[in-house]
DNA sequence: CAATATATGTTATAATTATAACATCGCTAT
DNA sequence: ATAGCGATGTTATAATTATAACATATATTG
């Protein structure tokens, strides 16, 4: 690791600490020059990490920045964010008022919890960190967590508790979020405690929402949790091969590109 | 409500979404003169509810600044903010390295969940908003949370899910927080649900530590969850009541007063 | 090892924010 | 109503931070 990824690092880790500093502190506490600073805070910017403003910064992914990931993993979270945004928007121009809907984990639905109209009251049912500190932060909104172990490297919650929690609930629309997505192998996640409480959130919501990336199409993980079909709607970006395409026409599965 | 206390919490309001903001942002939001805000800022300042700097404002207690809070009640969780901060120190002090401590909900619960020593590996079991977001900002600490509704006015999460969670689980040091305590009517809370879940913490914690400040003492809120002999530890401030000292002394309740 | 590229530091200047003193507005009490 | 007072706005000046261009140091590569 160069010495840049370093204090990319100790910057992250000081506001991981105090959420918000100045280029003053920061270039007292790592002994450089305040231009140094200043761009690494252009890179973090950039990359939608960090938000600048004139005399300071800020973390922009509180949850994301979780302490145990490093800088580069922090890259990974933060790739195809401006298709994710768009997948975000378009999620949330779904929702109705009084909506119940389940906001599963990831760096997709994020967005979408950032989206979230302001107007409408709605209750969310969520279990990851970074889901809930933006769900938290709005009115109109009841919400109900599931708890559990919490694993670091997914922000995720997970319980047998949890997952009872989740099947004795209802939700209009449950927004998932996935790892990998294939017509023959299915829709599949990293992690096993992701994939139980994925099928639990499968079978307790009316409307199944798909919410990936185009990276994720004929990619596989470990854990399957759902078949394609199994959803109602797929969103995702310009970049769905065809053939995915004509498998939602076939199925019945209403697609959005954003 | 005057308009300088309605500005006040507008600004509270504004910062609980986005933990940090600036004069301009907040004279352009609010529609007031950058001097107005200032002013408001050095009157927050002052009371330790937020945090000032050359360009911005941040909150301090983010987890406290829950959206539900008026100005008023902002005061009053920020108030014997040093003894509370003595005591969360104190009870710092007691943890041992693989310790698997509950911390509850509550303003001086938070105190203790800042100072948790960074070196000792702990398991931390929770259910409140605020202790959470303090735990997983540390290390070496395995986190455990039991979900359920949120209550923004406690910032604490329940669910009879929550409780079986805590309840299959052991602790060995539990710290919990009270609102009212008699000697002859107990210890009490203001909520209902917060005295299910406190009870579950009671009966599965080898050593139960009582956190209050001396406000507390000859106070009583509507649900009793313990009797004060059912602690094995009080930490306090000196303004605990004589007569509490010698109940302590008589019922072999360890007192630490800082 | 030289040559090049990249990263960091320095400086001067521009832009923004902070402070302080004073002016004005609006409420309250008589 | 109006005098008085507190709250808010205005302005000029000071302090701080941002930007850009260039200089220097450090790392990389053939």
């Amino acid at each position: 690791m160069n010495s840049q990824a370093k204090r990319l690092n100790k910057i992250l880790e000081h506001l991981r600490k105090n959420t918000a500093s100045s280029v003053k502190r920061l270039s007292e506490e790592l002994n450089v020059s305040h231009m140094t600073i200043r761009r690494d805070l252009e890179l973090l910017e950039k990359q939608n990490i960090v938000e600048t403003f004139h005399g300071g910064v800020m973390l922009r992914f509180a949850g994301l920045a979780g302490k145990n990931n490093d800088y580069s993993l922090l890259q990974a979270a933060t790739s195809m964010a401006e298709e994710k945004i768009g997948i975000g928007e378009a999620a949330a121009k779904l929702l109705k008022s009084e909506d119940i809907i389940v906001i599963d984990s990831g760096s997709t639905t994020e967005y979408l919890a950032r989206a979230l109209p302001r107007a409408l009251p709605l209750t969310v049912i969520c279990y990851a960190l970074n889901i809930l500190m933006d769900v938290t932060k709005r009115e109109n909104c009841d919400i109900i967590f599931a708890g559990g172990q919490y694993h670091t490297n997914t922000l995720m919650f997970e319980s047998p508790e949890g997952i009872q929690l989740i099947k004795r609930t209802r939700a209009s629309k449950a927004f998932v979020s996935a790892s990998g997505i294939s017509d023959r192998l299915g829709v599949t996640c990293s992690n096993r405690y992701e994939g139980s409480t994925k099928q639990a959130v499968m079978e307790t919501s009316m409307q199944k929402v798909l919410l990936a990336d185009s990276t994720k199409f004929d990619r596989v993980r470990s854990t399957c949790f759902a078949d394609l079909k199994d959803f109602d709607i797929l969103i995702t970006d310009e970049g769905i091969p065809p053939e995915y395409r004509e498998y939602c026409g076939k199925e019945g599965i209403e697609l959005i590109v954003v």
